[in-house]
DNA sequence: GAGGTGACTGCGA
DNA sequence: CTCGCAGCCACCT
């Protein structure tokens, strides 16, 4: 029943990300049931600038917490100056405090679910 | 219809 | 700590 496409899933949970939190593609690929196939989501994340309302990628990392497709933005240095922009310390292409910003989507909404 | 790609993850050394 | 290898599945050509 779920016309709605893999990607569509995505970009829901992504928008749901709180601000001046972050999470990772693993996090969003379990709670679509896609566990393992984490690079579904960030090949998802590869539409997330034409689809609309606009997606907050760069809230979305991976495990390490780096900015691996910091390349895919426009400019890439911009996933870097939005995430700073919502309180989020960036060094190196990392986020500090990665770990406590954490926000896993199959924890968090599990509760209110 | 078939093949190739990839913004990842986990485990072993 | 870092480096390398294999698995995973939807979308594109």
């Amino acid at each position: 029943m779920d016309r709605v496409s893999f990607y569509d899933q995505v970009y829901q949970v992504v928008r749901l990300i709180p601000k001046g939190r972050v999470t990772s593609y693993g996090a969003i690929a379990a709670y679509l049931g896609t566990k393992g196939s984490s690079r579904m989501v960030g090949y998802a994340m590869n539409g997330a600038s034409k689809v609309d309302p606009e997606v907050p990628a760069q809230r979305v990392v991976n495990r390490n917490g780096l900015l691996t497709g910091k390349f895919h933005f426009h400019p890439p240095e911009m996933m870097q100056q939005l995430l700073e922009d919502e309180g989020i310390e960036v060094s190196d292409d990392k986020i500090v405090n990665f770990r406590k910003l954490f926000w896993d989507p199959s924890i968090e909404l599990d509760l209110e679910r």
